[in-house]
RNA sequence: ACCUUGGUGGUGAAAUUGGUAGACACGCAGGACUUAAAAUCCUGUGGGCAGCAAUGUCCGUGCGGGUUCAAGUCCCGCCUGAGGUACCA
């Protein structure tokens, strides 16, 4: 019987298919191993030879690692949002929510083919309501939070105000009485948020791209220009987490050179920030509000990370666009200074880019004073300085850099030199193993401690600080594009931002006919109006249960620690809420202040257990609540404690309580009453009740029901970038099918970190900065144990295409073949590979394609054949260069297709495609399979499998087995080190050792038989069905290795004579270094090589080899 | 310009810690089986020189130095491919 592999690969496939084989239980009692892939965009090209080359190595390690007992997570699912699929819809004209779901069937069934072992009903699909419920759910979460640089966490937003110093400004929106304003200045804070910035705009995209997409100044996706446009956009606030993405770096099992990328990208400068004094000629310059909080007085700002240069000051740049240049400049330097700002200003990026080498600038006129030698020093505007790094101005050392070198030089600027024994005549010299100079109380010094000297001096004279700056920006999260997550943000009547509570989740993506740019760069969603306009209720516990409370402000509320300024509380925003006048409020604030300081006895001890965080939640005492004072309140779950006192025993005052009990239930409070004889001779039990109510109160779903205000609201038209829903689609196939929340902690506790994460390298800094930041704000809010996402991380290299040409000569139809093609004048065209064999190009195949339009083509041909060119180039439809698998697959079989694609070389390498050695894969298959089967049988005894096999039982000979286990060592350490090209080699290697001793022993090839498990499947399962098992091969156990049986006890020392290796001597292993040194150097080949000379030095490395040095 | 990686036969590539360079495969050449083809099997295959031959011998991991008994592997300098970043102070 033949090796059919088509119809072995089938027969399993749908075997596994029925018998659920790949399905993944979360069976908290065996180990755990999670082996993800990126997963793919669906596009509408399909897959090419070079997709699935991750996907195979990842299959593997897989499937070896349930075969080694593990319980393995192995999911695939679909990147189906964004800009790609966006853009294939509009080019085949089609709603891209149908080319999505043709698209996916279309990959899933490609997938299917090449026999991977993905657990199909963890499936995740990002433009799924049920997917982006949660997508839009964590956005929520990075909305209500803010990062605290103390705690250097996450946090929950509310935390913010008794936090201490950074959100001190509110009060002044306190004093305007605006709700927007408070919300206004929470926006710099949130973790998502929204701001008007200048952003990457693309015109013939028709919407905003974040930093990594755009590459040159051109698009990444459809090389479209960008261009810079002011506009007001959601950001994700990911510099909070720069030192933090950066420092935890060190620890993850990522490729160098991805980390190297990423820390690039973060751009960590160490350095200081120095004031420069401007000479005051303009006296209005103090009374700007412009310059920095930190050295609020007048002056210019310099970020430099060489301070110790600080004695190389000739002159200061500004970036034209600096705020300060109209302030300083002179009225003689007024034209020069407008003409070359307005000269920057409307060029291009691009164009700036394209003239990096041309130097400009204008002096201002204006001069600063040097800190330390009080010298005047010019201060000029250039582009080279730019205005988004550091502050937009930079103290210029000539002798130092390079760039203020070549300024200096060219503006005929003075150029000091502080470096001792350097010459800087014709260059600047950057290197920072020198000695400064000329520098008063730096010289002599190494730049190290110069640099650490002039800081402490510069500190201490209050004209700087040490510094640190990074050059990552806050990353772009609008799109103004239809097929993306809508935000659950809606806009009231004063254009204020409000989120949606999590029960309006998801916010589906409403159905549109047409998808075209809404008015004022606004998205296509703008232009569904009846979806953009709506009536909500908004809940009082949303967004807006931020400061239901004067008192973190308050005044003497000790608990907090901040003394305000003002005495009038909140009250607009509590209006909103609460419905409580102002003047109520102010007069019941001060009533609950009284209260305070006369507490009966009963709230002293309750206010002694409760306080300071004791049970896990804030309260607040004598706390003001619609036209009531509530004696303790915990903000967090809305539950207010009431103790009553001796004159609440009546019974009209009983009455009193419930009405009032029944109205704060209404507006969404919970209330609890405790009698002053419960709290004082029972307060254990008051505490156990009140810290389950707060339990049962602050569990995620059923938060008390708030009161609802309807009211009308414009929904916010931006939706979210392709980013989003990659940015933690790791966590849902652990729990893919939970309508509670996003994953279960118990069950991402369990899975945990992803062990392997396989991918290309373009995600470097883009997607894999996202889910780290997003896996660290989940994880600082509680809902995961872990702050990284990805243990492991391998970049499969690319697999490119090796395209074809042939090559027209101008202006005819005639086409000469490539060896003759320099005695023409011709154009190179691409031609399709699949009509070219080798390098021979098919002629009557080529006259047939694009409809005939060669059909009266001309060759000239050489040695009777059209030769085509060749390139390797990326793999894509334009260059007719793809190689569908779906055709390899069917010639060869998946399961020669997934061991070729390994044996091609090293997993991370970039190689092009080369059919050319799949042929010594698939013959090794055939060869195993003869090991098995007999070849002949089919003819005579066709479908009697028992009979095919020719496998024996005999006992394996102690050479066979210690091949076998030489193997199993092998094959094992390759798998764990993603080495797959050499354990395809060391398959073929024990194949031909099997073939050549006519070994058909059971012993052997059933062992041997499970380790091809992970490459090859489908073989693997007929073979062990043959061979009698009724089982499926995939549960079965990877051989254990038996060391002992690889044991050697002589080793055939090759012998060097002054390291020149000439003979070989075999020794037993145990043998003494003398005995050996004897025989070695009676040798009759050694002592031809020593030629009589006397021994210097003997070598003998155990095992290894001899070396005699004469 | 800077950072990260690579550079080994005709080709894809092997070579755990410095220890017999070129495993395994493709291709090529020759042979066996066959009427023939396919399939399969066997032999050879880094280069030069010597020899009928077994074999011997010299050279050989981008280039030039160095460390070492021993270097593809470690160090210094350069050339070059790929990827990334780029007036980042």
């Amino acid at each position: 019987m033949q090796y059919n592999f088509n119809e072995i690969e089938k027969k399993w496939q749908a075997y596994w298919n029925e018998n659920n084989s790949y399905k993944v239980e979360n069976d908290f009692s065996k180990p755990k191993c999670y082996v993800l892939d990126m997963f793919p965009y669906p596009s509408g090209a399909g897959l090419h030879v070079g997709h699935p080359l991750g996907y195979i190595a990842s299959d593997i390690y897989a499937r070896y690692k349930r075969l080694k007992g593990f319980n393995v997570l192995h999911p695939m699912g679909f990147d189906a949002f964004g800009l790609p699929a966006e853009q294939y819809a509009i080019e085949t004209g089609q709603h891209p929510a149908t080319t999505t779901k043709v698209n996916i069937e279309r990959y899933k069934e490609q997938l299917g083919k090449i026999g991977f072992c993905y657990d199909w009903s963890r499936e995740v699909k990002t433009s799924d309501p049920n997917y982006y419920k949660w997508t839009q759910w964590i956005f929520l979460q990075l909305y209500n939070s803010w990062y605290n640089p103390k705690t250097n966490k996450v946090e929950k937003i509310e935390t913010i105000f008794d936090a201490g110093c950074p959100m001190s400004d509110v009060r002044n929106a306190e004093r305007d009485n605006q709700t927007s304003t408070i919300e206004h200045r929470l926006m710099e804070y949130r973790l998502a948020y929204k701001k008007e910035s200048y952003v990457n705009w693309c015109e013939a995209l028709g919407t905003v791209l974040a930093n990594d997409e755009v590459i040159n100044g051109v698009s990444e996706r459809g090389g479209h220009l960008v261009e810079r446009k002011l506009m007001s956009q959601w950001f994700l606030r990911i510099t909070a987490f720069a030192e933090r993405l950066l420092t935890s770096l060190d620890d993850l099992d990522f490729p160098e050179s991805l980390k190297e990328m990423q820390r690039n990208w973060i751009g960590k400068s160490v350095g200081a920030e120095i004031k420069f004094d401007v000479r005051s000629q303009i006296s209005d310059l103090s009374n700007t509000d412009k310059t920095d909080n930190q050295h609020p007085s007048s002056g210019i700002n310099v970020f430099t990370t060489r301070p110790d240069t600080i004695f190389g000051v000739s002159f200061i740049v500004l970036a034209p666009e600096h705020e300060l240049v109209n302030l300083i400049t002179t009225t003689e330097q007024k034209p020069a200074v407008e003409e070359y700002q307005k000269i920057t200003s409307s060029r291009s990026e691009r164009e700036r880019l394209a003239e990096t080498k041309t130097i400009s600038g204008s002096f201002t006129g204006a001069y600063a004073i040097h800190p330390f030698t009080g010298k005047e020093i010019p201060i000029w505007i250039s582009e080279y300085v730019l205005a988004g790094y550091g502050t937009g101005a930079i103290m210029a050392v000539p002798c130092g850099d390079e760039r203020d070198y070549a300024f200096a030089k060219h503006f005929n600027l003075e150029i000091p030199n502080i470096f001792k024994d350097v010459d800087i005549a014709e260059k600047a010299c950057s290197d920072k193993n020198v000695v400064i100079a000329n520098s008063d109380f730096i010289s002599d010094l190494s730049v190290k401690e110069a640099s650490k000297i002039a800081i402490d001096k510069i500190e201490e004279r209050k004209i700087g600080s040490r510094k640190v700056n990074y050059r990552m920006r806050d990353a772009g999260f609008s799109r103004q594009r239809y097929w993306g997550e809508p935000f659950p943000i809606v806009y009231d009547e004063h254009g204020t931002a409000i989120a949606l509570t999590d029960k309006d989740l998801p916010l589906e993506l409403p159905f549109l006919e047409t998808y075209s740019a809404g008015p004022n760069g606004k998205g296509p969603l703008a232009n569904a109006t009846d979806w953009v306009n709506c009536d909500l209720d908004i809940t009082s516990n949303s967004n807006l249960d931020l400061t239901p409370s004067p008192s973190p402000l308050g005044e003497g509320d000790v608990e907090h620690g901040i003394k305000s300024s003002t005495k009038k509380a909140v009250n607009s925003y509590g209006e909103k809420i609460f419905n409580t006048d102002a003047s109520s409020w102010i007069a019941l604030k001060e009533f609950a202040r009284q209260n305070r300081s006369k507490q009966t006895e009963a709230e002293s001890i309750l206010w002694e257990a409760l306080r300071n965080n004791k049970i896990g939640h804030k309260v607040r005492r004598q706390h003001a609540i619609e036209n009531y004072i509530a004696d303790f309140y915990f903000a967090d779950c809305q539950l207010i404690i009431e103790i009553d006192g001796e004159y609440h025993t009546d019974k009209s005052q009983l009455e009193y309580d419930n009405s009032r009990t029944s109205i704060l239930n209404e507006i969404g409070f919970s209330v609890l009453r405790f009698t002053n004889d419960e709290v004082v001779n029972y307060s254990e039990n008051v505490i156990a009740k009140i810290t389950s109510k707060i339990n049962e109160l602050s569990h995620p779903s059923p938060k008390g029901e708030g009161k609802r205000v309807r009211s009308h609201f414009l929904r916010e038209t931006d939706t979210m970038p392709g980013y989003a829903g990659s940015s933690w689609y790791y966590l849902r196939y652990m729990d893919p099918h939970n309508s509670e929340t996003f994953c279960d902690k118990k069950i991402s506790d369990y899975w945990n970190q992803v062990d392997v994460y396989i991918g290309g390298a373009e995600h470097a800094v883009g997607h894999l900065l996202y889910s780290r930041m997003w896996c660290k704000t989940l994880h600082d809010l509680g809902f995961i144990s872990y702050d990284e996402p990805y243990k492991k991380l391998i970049n499969q290299g690319m697999i490119g295409g090796s395209s074809r040409f042939v090559y027209r000569i101008k202006n005819t139809n005639q086409f000469v073949s490539k060896g003759l093609k320099e005695n023409y004048d011709t154009n190179e065209i691409h031609v399709d590979v699949t009509i070219v064999d080798g390098y021979e190009l098919d002629l009557e195949a080529f006259k047939k394609i694009k409809n005939n339009e060669y059909a009266n083509a001309a060759f000239i041909l050489e040695d009777g054949k059209y030769i085509c060119g060749e390139a390797f180039e990326k793999m894509s439809k334009s260059k007719y260069n793809v190689v569908n698998p779906d055709d390899i697959i069917e010639q060869y079989g998946a399961d020669t297709f997934r061991m070729y694609e390994m044996f091609l070389g090293p997993l991370e390498m970039s190689k092009p495609w080369d059919t050319k050695g799949i042929e010594g894969v698939h013959r090794f298959l055939k060869k195993f399979w003869r090991l098995f089967v007999n070849d002949n049988s089919s003819l005579l005894e066709e479908g009697l499998r028992e009979v095919s096999s020719i496998v024996t039982n005999e006992v394996a000979t102690k050479e066979e087995l210690k091949s076998l286990h030489k193997h199993i060592k092998k094959i094992q350490h390759d798998i764990e080190n993603f080495a797959f090209n050499t354990s395809v080699s060391q398959f073929m290697i024990i194949t031909n050792e099997l073939s050549t001793l006519n070994c058909h022993k059971r012993e052997s090839l059933e062992q041997v038989l499970i380790t091809l498990v992970p490459f090859a499947p489908h073989i693997a399962e007929e073979l062990w069905s043959i061979i009698g098992n009724k089982t499926s091969i995939l549960d079965a156990q990877f051989p254990i290795l038996d060391e002992s049986l690889l044991v050697e006890n002589t080793f055939n020392y090759p012998v060097a004579i002054l390291g020149k290796s000439r003979t070989e001597m075999e020794f037993a292993l145990d043998a003494t270094q003398d005995d050996i040194q004897m025989q070695v150097l009676a040798n009759e080949i050694v002592q031809k090589w020593m030629d009589n000379k006397p021994l210097k030095k003997f070598i003998f490395v155990k095992g290894k080899m001899i070396n005699v040095v004469v």
